[in-house]
DNA sequence: CTTTGACGTTTACATCTGTAATCAATATCA
DNA sequence: TGATATTGATTACAGATGTAAACGTCAAAG
């Protein structure tokens, strides 16, 4: 039940998660070090980060001898599709294809994943709606109503 | 130069906008009103968001009589584009084919985004590499070197 | 066994955010 | 014209976040 809320996370916080889901679970040094890689943040603020993800229940700790290795608490991919879900309920349903669009423009996307879309697609063709209304409203008045006035 | 930063926006602050993007311009009572039928937030709490959107020019304020006419200073889709592409840039590289492709999955499209996306996509397919590789440590070690052990 | 280092914990503080009451100026109704 | 309603501005305050120093404790080195 209860189940931690990804979509709180923020930037500095997915950048440590990022390091151990990767590493499938590390110590802070591994996340120290990683992190110091690209970002000046000092030791001391590493660390923070580390205890304020064990506290929103992102990570877990394994005790090993005193230190501990930090876990992920949820999996990346449910976290990516958590968080990119909760941001696409802030937008306009009408204008979500084309960010999708755009994002398929920009993206670096492998032969497999393009083919993955080719056919999920084709697939919602069959279904798909001549136009998808703008719902920003609650009076129901969509984008066309007002923008063309 | 010195643009908006449009992704500091915050959830609430992403209602109004909405609401303004969408009317092209309202007054502070048209939003109050429009918020009120979904958010039990106080008048003041929405003149609060009001007046912090403005500061942070993501609204341009135009006097008509002694009150305003609250403008978006940023176009919708500019704002969306980029708020998109932020929070992919905090995604490992090889899962965002993933992320894109659960999207297009829950996310009600119409026939003529479906069909943009499709042209797009052949276009994409003869160039796109046969793998994407993890960009999450900067040692280079993919997710498939640490996953597997 | 003592010194030194590594690591987790506590404390600190400014800024941002959620949430809202109060105030001052103005416009509108009586 | 005076009373009242509107609306933008100011002030408030708790919790989250960015950023980090200091502290206590256990382990390793000498």
């Amino acid at each position: 039940m209860n189940e931690t809320d990804v979509t709180t996370m923020t930037s500095s916080e997915w950048e440590l998660m990022r390091i151990i889901w990767t590493l499938n679970g590390a110590s802070s040094r591994e996340v120290i070090d990683e992190i110091q890689r690209k970002r000046d943040w000092t030791e001391s603020t590493i660390k923070t980060l580390l205890g304020r993800l064990v506290k929103k229940q992102m990570l877990t700790t394994l005790k090993e001898g005193h230190r501990f290795v930090y876990q992920p608490a949820v999996p990346e991919t449910e976290a990516m599709d958590a968080t990119v879900s909760e941001l696409f309920t802030h937008l306009c349903e009408m204008k979500k294809g084309q960010v999708i669009l755009s994002l398929i423009e920009q993206v670096t996307l492998s032969q497999s994943d393009l083919k993955s879309m080719q056919a999920l697609i084709t697939k919602k063709l069959e279904t798909a709606p001549e136009q998808v209304a703008c719902n920003c409203l609650t009076t129901g008045g969509t984008c066309e109503n007002h923008c063309e006035d």
